[in-house]
DNA sequence: CGCAGTTTTGATTCATCTCAATTTGTGTGG
DNA sequence: CCACACAAATTGAGATGAATCAAAACTGCG
């Protein structure tokens, strides 16, 4: 079980790529955050192997029983909730380095749907296996805990959006967030692909998709950011940023 | 430090009353669910002491050093989220039992505001001490996760709330959500005093105050709730459930 | 008892939704 | 490789729900 501890090799398993930790390039951004080489293995070696998506297929669906917690090792997610009513609200965009299955922690069964918006793969993280190492290892217990704290406090932000801005406060802000998070996983800030559809980025940001569409071609227009479908660019970041926080606060 | 562990009666600290979780009547709702007597008494032990907070007291500020989450024990808070561009969005309402802090975790300091809503007492459990606790106790450890996994799925449904209600369904699904709480604390499931403003309703709403009393007019017009200023009975708890599952579904 | 803060209510404006038509893009199979 | 069908995105016109502005009524605190 633990014969991969510190191995360069990447062994195969049934799932999928098995990658260590100490492989990949976000540890930096994911649990393993500033473990050492030791400890690190030992995370290795509670993680059951990889899993592969394919665009469109679900990792896990509101219902299911929780076992396990993901981290996202290339691709891209949407979480959402769904209402017998039929309501639908997507809850977030996860990308490489970023966790998800957390809402499933505290029914024993996940309470919203992860769906990977191109093929994907994510790490399986056995949520008991992983409580039992976190209670031996006090920084990946930390880190543990401050990961589901920050998702915590990016909800927070998602109510400011959704409580208090108007639509194309929405976009910038949304816009700026993923520029940021590419950013600090080594891409363009300024040159992205959308994975997600208009659709999709209204649910997030409580909009019609026409009003998503509306306010990227206003911004266009405007020359803050170039649109050809999914493919942005941002041609002016400051002003763009300037759409948030307007110079002279937002009454004045 | 130690010495009250196990101990019946309470002793006074100087920071105000020491409850022991066993002799709490939250302690169901709380972090101590399902502790063994020994184990509970060993998170007595860490627990710092009480605090009581004034009405409109900060229980702290964003941007204060993060040492310790909370448990409410008795009163009411808020806890809201400032930007420098002088947005406001309150993040949620607490009560009894309920814990508060964790945004604080990921950052080492707090990122939102919590006042008192009503006089009101906490008690103060040092972050660092439970964390160390939690290791040796596995069920504390997974109360702990479950308390932060419940807090990411309340945050969904706030996002699911703004992101897609109108006015009066949220104002619904607000109603109910604290009827349901204060059923489970043991009060009336039908009567219940709102601690908080208008304008404070309206800010977790994404609503502005204005329209949170006009709503609050319409369902009493309609007979399913009365309303006296801060006093609500809920009159007719069928057809305010109705509100936000309309019969037929939404659409049709 | 009076004043400040809170709440209610009304009239009007405005942002976003809705409905509808068109364009563009994508994937599939001949 | 092209044509077709389907999904996604854009754009317009009009409807609507909530915001805004304004005034009055109520509450409770000092």
């Amino acid at each position: 079980m633990h014969a991969n501890v510190k191995l360069n090799v990447i062994p195969i398993t049934n799932q999928g790529l098995k990658v260590a930790c100490s492989e990949c390039n976000m540890r930096e951004l994911c649990l393993p955050f500033e473990l050492t080489d030791n400890d690190m293995g030992r995370l290795d070696s509670l993680i059951g192997g990889g899993r592969k998506l394919k665009r469109g297929q679900h990792l896990y669906r509101a219902g299911d029983s929780f076992e396990s917690i993901f981290a996202v090792k290339a691709g891209f997610f949407k979480t959402d909730v769904l209402t017998e009513d039929g309501r639908d609200q997507v809850t977030g965009f996860q990308m490489a380095g970023e966790i998800l299955g957390m809402d499933g922690i505290g029914t024993e069964a996940h309470t919203c749907n992860a769906v990977a918006l191109e093929d994907s793969e994510v790490c399986l993280i056995p949520f008991a296996e992983l409580e039992l190492l976190s209670s031996k290892i006090p920084s990946l217990q930390h880190n543990l805990h401050k990961v589901m704290s920050r998702e915590i406090v990016r909800d927070h932000g998602v109510m400011m959006l959704l409580g208090t801005m108007r639509a194309e406060e929405r976009l910038a802000a949304f816009l700026l967030n993923l520029s940021q998070r590419f950013t600090a996983r080594g891409y363009s800030p300024a040159e992205f692909h959308l994975r997600m559809t208009r659709e999709e980025i209204g649910s997030y940001l409580g909009l019609k998709l026409e009003t998503v569409s509306r306010a990227f071609s206003r911004f266009q227009d405007e020359g803050l950011i170039s649109v050809q479908q999914k493919h942005i660019c941002i041609l002016d970041i400051a002003r763009l940023k300037a759409v948030l926080a307007p110079p002279g606060g937002r009454i004045g």
